[in-house]
DNA sequence: CGTATGACGTGCA
DNA sequence: GTGCACGCCATAC
């Protein structure tokens, strides 16, 4: 509960036209090794005061989305533009 | 309480 | 450089 309630902070504080990693989120978090159960919270919950989708993979691909990955990179190429 | 799942990451072939 | 398999942590059922 703390850990995905940290999680959520961490996300909801990242500024527009940034995107962190899940590894960077879960680092933040407190558990640099939890980074699956960051997407996994994120999917389970998907806030929407959460911009999970300016969370990445750290291999600098989208990964995945809840509402669809094409959703996700839309409102990235979006944002990353403002 | 225990099992299975999941939007990942790293290592090896 | 690409593909496959294993490992890891938290949440949900």
């Amino acid at each position: 509960m703390k850990f995905g309630y940290k999680v959520c902070q961490i996300v909801k504080k990242i500024p527009r036209g940034k995107v962190l990693t899940y590894k960077k989120v879960a680092e933040l978090a407190g558990r640099p090794r939890a980074f699956r159960a960051v997407g996994n919270i994120l999917n389970k919950n998907r806030d929407p005061k959460i911009p999970c989708h300016r969370v990445i993979r750290s291999d600098g691909k989208i990964g995945g989305y809840k509402n669809g990955q094409k959703r996700k990179i839309e409102l990235l190429k979006k944002e990353q533009a403002l």
